[in-house]
DNA sequence: TTGTATGCGTTATCAA
DNA sequence: TTGATAACGCATACAA
């Protein structure tokens, strides 16, 4: 494998100096027409492009951006990954995607991403401690951080999320409307700020409209296995008549789960006996899978707040 | 934000020459305790780390792997990310994600591949027509590359993918003891090698159990919505009498939309009155999403086959 | 407009 | 083991 051109070879092929080389392919340089077409004549017989990685070097800014994921059993990663890259392309911006499991250390991997000197960092859906981004070796020099899908705690952090008061506010606003007076609520892990948040605001809302009591069915983790054990839990465990009638999950791949087992093993008809209510936007009965999320996003303070097209009721 | 410390003022602050302090930083560098220490303890104090950008351009290696996608519609490419992600980090290597869209020139994406000097190219279900490939601005220095989950026929591009003959194999051996008769098969995109296989191994194993003739249903696109669409299409326009036992999709997505169709519009039961059969290992009804592909993989000839937990019957 | 010198932060090689 | 010189390929600042 023969080695790439570089500039100074390329000076020599097309008769100027390394530095005209460079002017050609530098936008807005001050070079005449004839030297370019010598340049780029060149560099079409040296099949010559300029090394990313040395300019990056010199000018200090790698047009890399990393994308930190620890959760990867959630499908709503997979339509906002594809938006992301096709941003941050457009842009000429590279995704580089980092899988932060259990197995890695998240100051390490942020160490490293500081080594790797990337131009921004984006948490997408993990929010780390504060304190771990408190530690001082993350310190000069660090890239900026940004948060993705999730609300950001720490300060100086802007976050990217869907505006969870607003949304719930809708979907509780549908469902009364609808004659639903029994919620439920599914949730995920009971720690993520995110699911709290929707949690509260859903039985905020439901008081507001007179209605107390939301029952609770908790899953042990995001899963459309735990969604369906959780439902199962519940269904078994309470008479048909003291059900609730309309059940909101915390996302889309427990309300899979839930209305899998509400069909399949207690013969309920969705929504006639029991509506379910998802969030992400994924997954609708026999739609594709869009990936219209992020549509809108308005800036609010210094964060900003993109509302997607989530809690569609399901039949 | 201060810019990060180099190894020269490392070298002043520990009382060293610079090549010392990198050497404190090399693995198996001949130095002494007593040095190494010197320079841990400015290291601590300055807070040091190397510069990966500077030694990739030295060494020539970034560590860094780029991975083209172009279909995100799929669910299955977000499990095998996590995974590629995982073993590559493994080894010490990135994963740069790179979205290949209509909108995006193949050849340029690749031109910026070399120019960004990737250990390696993995081209994700994704297979560039030879042409492309051959494309002579692609030639010196331009990392080698690599197929995933999907056959290659470009010489010299090594290919991982699941044995589509011998899970197909079978799937028609465990299909036909369990007593179906009359099989059907839905394709998604009928230009694809991929799918081709799949649809000729599938007719092919059934002919030697004897069966002639698979009901052909032709879906748009791999979405579960082309899926449903093909299924309606065919249940409305065969009287039940006439229809087929089981169906087999090309994969999962498709299955998805099919299944939905049967159950809701047409009242099938699954499998009692319509087997459906997928393939990628995603969605089983109650199951969460499995991260268990390409568990096995053996090496044959100059080309990888990795055989993933296909083809299981649908309830 | 073009050429020159110098810097980016590291690694490789050789001499001490 | 340690220090010094050169090289990696390009960008910036300055001079011609």
């Amino acid at each position: 494998m023969r080695k790439r051109a570089t500039a100074k070879e390329m000076a020599e092929a097309a008769g100027v100096s390394k530095w005209t080389v460079i002017r050609a392919f530098t936008p807005g340089a001050s070079i005449t027409d004839a030297s370019r077409q010598k340049v780029l004549q060149a560099a079409e017989a040296l099949n010559y492009s300029p090394n990313l990685l040395a300019r990056s070097l010199a000018t200090n800014t790698t047009h890399q951006v990393a994308v930190f994921v620890d959760d990867f059993a959630n499908p709503h990663k997979l339509p906002v990954l594809e938006m992301l890259t096709e941003r941050l392309q457009a842009e000429g911006l590279l995704t580089v995607l980092i899988n932060i499991n259990r197995h890695f250390d998240h100051v390490h991997a942020l160490i490293n991403a500081g080594q790797r000197q990337f131009d921004a960092v984006i948490l997408f859906g993990t929010a780390f401690r504060e304190e771990t981004l408190g530690d001082r070796r993350l310190g000069p020099g660090f890239p900026p951080m940004f948060v993705l899908a999730r609300d950001s705690q720490i300060p100086g952090v802007p976050a990217i999320a869907c505006d969870a008061e607003f949304a719930l506010s809708e979907i509780v606003d549908y469902l009364f409307d609808k004659g639903y007076r029994r919620p439920g609520f599914m949730t995920g892990a009971r720690t993520l700020s995110t699911a709290l948040g929707r949690r509260h605001h859903y039985a905020n809302f439901w008081r507001r409209k007179g209605v107390e009591g939301v029952a609770e069915l908790a899953a042990e983790r995001y899963s459309a296995q735990a969604g369906a054990e959780a439902a199962r839990a519940y269904l078994s465990a309470t008479p048909p008549v003291s059900r609730i009638d309309v059940l909101m999950c915390e996302n889309d791949i427990l309300a899979l789960g839930a209305m899998d087992i509400a069909r399949s093993e207690f013969g309920l008809g969705i929504p006639q006996d029991l509506a379910v209510v998802g969030f992400d936007n994924r997954t609708r009965r026999g739609s594709g899978l869009p990936t219209d999320q992020l549509r809108t996003a308005h800036r609010r303070d210094d964060k900003r707040h993109g509302r997607n097209d989530n809690g569609q009721a399901r039949r």
